[in-house]
DNA sequence: TAGGCCATCTGGTCCT
DNA sequence: AGGACCAGATGGCCTA
């Protein structure tokens, strides 16, 4: 298996659970944060719920003028009026000079009108809908990249473990961990698993799934350099749960798109943390 | 209080 | 025409 080829398999035993991680494991961290999200959301989408209710029972005609009514409580905000204005004023003197130019012959791109109140509505609430998509992802992916605690002497205070990841920290960690993961597998010898033979691509993703054996060591804290952040990596093996790399035995995985070669991701083991890794993450 | 992070709204663009 | 996606603007919340 060339090194391509196992990067891509790797992002997609990292990355393929993550689009249809079950929803019900979605617990904890993300459920704390959820009743907050949850109820900007439903405010929002009783809102506009209500509002296309409403607009369901109005002829399209009435709805016009209730759009017009509803003008000023909708409009923009007063910044960004004044900004459109001057953007649009700045393009219809540059279309005038284009017209001196050309003869006056071409006439400017008709600007389409703005969305009604509806269709704004509808789609702001497709928009949070879909950043609501992101978001779980983005949790998914915190849970999937080894837990990471914001240490309180590493990054100058603050609360411990309860720190949520942000997303910019979550993208970064994930790139780290995935690009680990692959120079694990492109070692010759990464670790002797009893019962493996090491070179073949099974073997390679029997190291995966047999959660690199025994070979787990006392590393108690791994320095993980993440851009501008700086992460402790906690691998305390008498709380596993500091360090518990996710379970995607229920996921299946595709390779490029192959319909017909899919493979039963490894299962992780309870740890990951082996000296290699320890090298490869603080390197 | 400043700065970081985030959710939401909004308009533009592209695609089906 | 309508939906998906994107980026900018804005305001709220939280922390140092």
């Amino acid at each position: 298996m060339n090194s391509s080829v196992q990067s891509s398999v790797l992002s997609n035993i990292i990355m393929s659970p993550l689009m249809s991680f079950p929803s019900n494991l979605l617990s904890g961290q993300f459920l704390a944060q959820a009743p907050h999200c949850l109820t900007q959301h439903d405010k929002a989408t009783t809102d506009s719920n209500n509002n296309n209710d409403h607009a369901k029972d109005i002829p399209v005609e009435e709805q016009v003028l209730v759009d017009t009514q509803k003008e000023e409580k909708y409009s923009l905000r007063p910044r960004s009026t004044q900004k459109r204005i001057q953007t649009e004023e700045i393009i219809r003197a540059v279309s005038r000079s284009s017209r001196k130019r050309n003869g006056g012959g071409s006439r400017p791109k008709q600007k389409p009108p703005p969305l009604s109140k509806y269709r704004r509505k509808t789609a702001n609430a497709r928009e949070r809908d879909r950043m609501r998509e992101i978001n779980v992802a983005f949790e998914s992916l915190r849970r999937a990249v080894p837990h990471v605690a914001l240490s309180d002497s590493c990054i100058g205070g603050g609360s411990p473990s309860s720190e949520k990841l942000t997303k910019i920290t979550t993208l970064r960690l994930a790139m780290k961990y995935i690009s680990a993961l692959s120079q694990c597998l492109q070692q010759e010898s990464p670790v002797t698993i009893p019962g493996t033979s090491a070179g073949s691509a099974s073997s390679d993703l029997g190291y995966l799934a047999s959660g690199y054996g025994d070979a787990a060591t006392d590393l108690d804290a791994l320095l993980l350099e993440s851009d501008d952040d700086s992460l402790y990596f906690r691998s305390d093996l008498s709380d596993t749960s500091s360090f518990t790399p996710p379970d995607f035995s229920e996921h299946s995985i595709d390779f490029h798109g192959d319909h017909h070669s899919t493979l039963t991701t490894p299962v992780f083991g309870h740890t990951l943390a082996t000296p290699e890794l320890d090298q490869i993450f603080s390197s």
